[in-house]
DNA sequence: ATTAGCACTCGATTCGAGTGAGTGCTAACA
DNA sequence: TGTTAGCACTCACTCGAATCGAGTGCTAAT
């Protein structure tokens, strides 16, 4: 077990080197910086079995040895001791997260920018709303233009959406709130995905042929149930070795670039709280080459919130999944505080 | 006047050239492909003359002659041909603004997605609403939850802004609406700008405090009065020779990351209707190798919507003016259909 | 079991020669 | 006088050979 022992304090001497460095870690430098009562010989003779385990690849005969996925796999599993964060850090993150005070951007912003910056990887916050778990609770109509109105519907969990419907003729608001308050009665309850349908059986002409026009003008709530996708610090890949590559980077950025790809790779996440995906975990082509994090909060209301980082599968675990633990702790807190309303 | 015009057409051919391949163009290229009735050394002479003019600059003894921002602002002044655009290129933007077919993102984002695939440059639209011309055209108040209530301002342009307010006490939906119409009728005509300096006023207690609460608490609506903007087609920057190292690519794409910056970049746009703008005269240090077009339209709501294409000083101005005029007829189309509100 | 020692590998760096596109100048030409 | 042929010269770029050095694997001694 002692030599057990050994063989795993070297691979993870080799790991958390070539995190630094991104340059194949040769047996000297492992003697000399981490491992000093061994000789290079020894380290060597250990490589070569890591090697033949699958923990470590060569990229040619004379260049040191490189960290394989299923390493990078043990190493987030089991070799990760946590790296405790600054005071700095953990007070920019609070900060991120005071109350309304600095509203130049929405919530979901403000995180992906300040962990990208705190990181310099690149971040991705999601926000889905599960639209079949939401219900009516009050509907009001409002007067926008001759003959448009505003529809409102407020959620049971206190969520608000908003959409501009054509209605056949104009409207006053007063009959406008009578109309309102006829349908908040009928309708309170009412799971939105039910809407469109139950809108349509009340359809009648006595409502002034609102009913139909709300029932066919609906919004099929895009593709997704996705609600806000915002993604920074896509340039930090940039500074990277391994994006030195042009090509390589283009084809990167450009999946981060497409909405529908970004959701994707947000969205594999087997409903852990915190998830790590090494290169082809990440079930992309593209991404072959990356590790993601992601990090989802439920949010009181129902809908969730995941928080993703991308970088190379060279990725600093430690320190992310800190920095993502604090997130969560300050999230939790301001959720306490606003009783689970976001934004 | 010949002589002169030959130098002219000598330019215009280098221009035209180098824009194509991002090579300096030498005296034979040109002899060959553009002037095959003079030699190159004719050429030579002109090229000579024209570097000492100020149009040409020659990046070593040895290359050939790259055309310098006076060039490029000569050609997009005098020397521009309108590049018709094929079938399917109308066909394919006209698509992007066809009714609410595909309902799968808003305008801006098509917009801003159809352009950069089409050209291969990078796209940001971007669109402002003066806040100060807005006038209140109809108040509303809904109930949210326990103690909050959601506020929708209508303006006499039919645009709508809402926001979560918290307030002292419950209040139902009956008593809600009464204050609503009683703010309606006293704030009619109120220009959005004045609304907290003028409900701080009404204050007393009389409306259950709401009136302060809504003074208080209004969004002091961002920095700027812009109200949405996209990025689109990022990645194709780095498909240029110009950015094929790194750090040129890093630089711009991070500016191209960072709201303000773009906002700053559309926004110098002197009034005019499509304004180009080459290398320094994009104003940004991080720029000054670029050169950025912009359109803007207003919409008759007051709203004015920027469109923006940036791309390396060699950019292909007359497919990128051709598109963005044909992106206005469409647009305009699409606001006569609609009354001129967008979304 | 560990290590010193050594031969060997192979990417990266350096250097110099050669190449070729391009210029500027001069002299001849129409 | 404007145009052109010709030529010397420049200079980035390419290519191959030589060199370097970090690293390996193996063997034999401790």
């Amino acid at each position: 077990m002692d030599i057990v022992d050994r063989k795993y304090r070297i691979l993870q001497a080799i790991i958390d080197d070539y995190i630094l460095t991104a340059l194949p870690v040769g047996s000297r430098t492992i003697s000399r910086k981490y491992e000093q009562k061994l000789s290079s010989a020894t380290i060597r003779n250990e490589m070569s079995d890591l090697e033949e385990l699958g923990y470590l690849d060569s990229p040619h005969t004379s260049a040191g040895r490189v960290p394989s996925n299923k390493a990078y796999r043990l190493y987030v599993d089991q070799m990760l001791r946590p790296v405790p964060l600054s005071v700095e850090e953990t007070a920019f993150i609070n900060r991120c997260f005071e109350r309304r005070s600095h509203q130049v951007a929405d919530l979901s912003t403000r995180i992906a920018r300040s962990l990208s910056s705190m990181t310099r990887y690149t971040t991705a916050v999601m926000t889905r709303a599960p639209r079949s778990e939401q219900m009516l609770s009050h509907l009001q109509l409002v007067p926008v233009a001759d003959r448009r109105v505003l529809l409102i519907l407020v959620t049971t969990t206190g969520s608000v959406r908003q959409h501009v419907l054509d209605v056949p003729r104009a409207m006053a608001a007063d009959e406008l709130y009578a109309v309102s308050r006829i349908l908040t009665a009928r309708l309170e309850g009412t799971p939105l995905s039910d809407l469109p349908a139950r809108l349509a059986q009340l359809g009648g002409e006595e409502l002034g042929g609102l009913a139909r026009a709300m029932a066919e003008q609906q919004p099929h709530e895009e593709h997704s149930d996705v609600s806000a996708l915002v993604v920074g610090g896509r340039s930090n890949l940039l500074s990277f070795p391994e994006y030195s590559d042009v090509d390589k980077a283009k084809a990167l950025l450009s999946v981060l670039e497409t909405r529908e790809k970004v959701v994707s790779l947000l969205s594999h996440n087997g409903e852990m709280e915190i998830s790590v995906r090494i290169g082809p975990e990440t079930g992309m082509e593209e991404t072959k080459d990356c590790s993601i994090v992601t990090a989802s909060y439920r949010l009181s209301d129902g809908r969730v919130n995941t928080i993703g980082l991308i970088g190379p599968t060279r990725m600093q675990y430690g320190k992310v999944l800190s920095v993502l633990g604090q997130v969560g702790r300050s999230l939790n807190e301001l959720l306490d505080e606003t009783g689970g309303k976001l934004e």
